[in-house]
DNA sequence: TTGAAACTGTGATTTAATTAACAATATTTC
DNA sequence: GAAATATTGTTAATTAAATCACAGTTTCAA
């Protein structure tokens, strides 16, 4: 049984929440608050809870740490999974040194580029191999997922080797919508996109 | 008539694919031909080119000109928007180098940041202001879209500061989910989310 | 200890988004 | 110029996601 994908993005922000809460020493929480907390409403809290099968101890509201826990269980892989920047540019900086240490069960391992000046420089404890090198690395270090932050024109080729390399997990942060085998599971984001439609929005408010 | 999100989202997909026609000298596109390229149906195609009341020149396909034009006149404002980039760290320094340019009808007119050694630098063409000076250049430019690339810590009290400078339209790049007002529209991006998800799938691949 | 109040868990319903199905129409072929 | 073919536009059906509505606890207050 799979989850549903919007309700496995909400698991993912929950879980910052109440790993907040538990710095802040707070034991239980009722699925109103979580649902203040991330702008959406208890019903929704309660059936995305109720998908992972937790239940809480009733009308004290849901035990924070049980609920980090289980929600773990489901997001996280047991052993963790190795994760690979391709592209050092801006973004590739920022998202890699974003990571580094957020999640302890998602490793970032190496980043790639094919700008030779850059490598072997190291960004928040994170090496940078030559892209000739990429199938080697990621088999030495069973990486199976790699996150696109190269230019536009090489994002096609790009996605194939590393689809060829054995990756099984790719997000693609270029503007070049891909093509992957479906036993990879691909996430595009698309930020031009994503400003357009906010530009959209703001010119042509709902209702 | 404000059109689903997915929709506009997918126009400004298309739009990019038709501008990249455009330049190969392709002057008709199928609707098949069109969702190949996005990686979905042609039906899907046609429906969005619907809700825009677009009709095509039967058994030819689309005129990949005219159609350019009609997306532009939905999802464009006459005069254009003008947008800040709250945050000048590599994510800020990234989305504004990405940005400057590739929308003609989005300017990126200014960026913001507390560190008083980053004031004044210029990026891509694009000044940095101190935030003291918010409210003051915001509404000196117009400007009405506000890119937040700012540390989570801060994110909250920054949200509500450009909310009280007039910003009409919110792309939050921080972990922090935010609360603004209805007449503002929120989009809300989270890395950590999106690569959590990732692995979910990658983990708990769907059927 | 009875009753009111506060939450949860979940079937039933509604809404939004996608996909299927097909008539209508233009184009090509013979 | 009739038949076959390719493609669109749209109604209807399906699926996915969100919301409503409410019964079933547990707790608290009197």
């Amino acid at each position: 049984m799979t989850l549903p994908e919007r309700t496995v993005e909400r698991l993912s922000e929950y879980r910052r929440s109440l790993l907040q809460c538990l710095e802040e020493g707070k034991t239980h929480i009722f699925s109103h608050e979580l649902a203040e907390l991330h702008h959406n409403t208890a019903v929704q809290v309660r059936r995305d809870i109720m998908f992972i099968g937790y239940s809480s101890t009733q009308r004290k509201g849901y035990d924070v740490r049980e609920l980090v826990d289980v929600i773990a269980n489901i997001l996280d892989s047991e052993k963790g999974l190795n994760v690979a920047v391709i592209g050092v540019g801006n973004l590739g900086r920022a998202v890699t040194t974003y990571f580094v240490g957020k999640r302890s069960k998602l490793n970032i391992i190496a980043t790639f580029d094919v700008d030779t000046t850059k490598i072997d420089r190291v960004i928040s404890g994170v090496k940078c191999y030559p892209l000739s090198r990429l199938k080697e690395v990621v088999e030495a270090n069973q990486i199976s997922i790699a996150i696109m932050t190269v230019p536009a024109d090489s994002a096609v080729e790009m996605a194939a080797q590393l689809v060829e390399a054995g990756i099984t997990g790719l997000m693609n942060f270029t503007t070049v919508p891909l093509n992957v085998p479906r036993e990879v599971y691909l996430d595009e984001y698309d930020m031009i996109t994503s400003l357009e439609k906010v530009a959209y929005f703001v010119k042509s408010p709902r209702e």
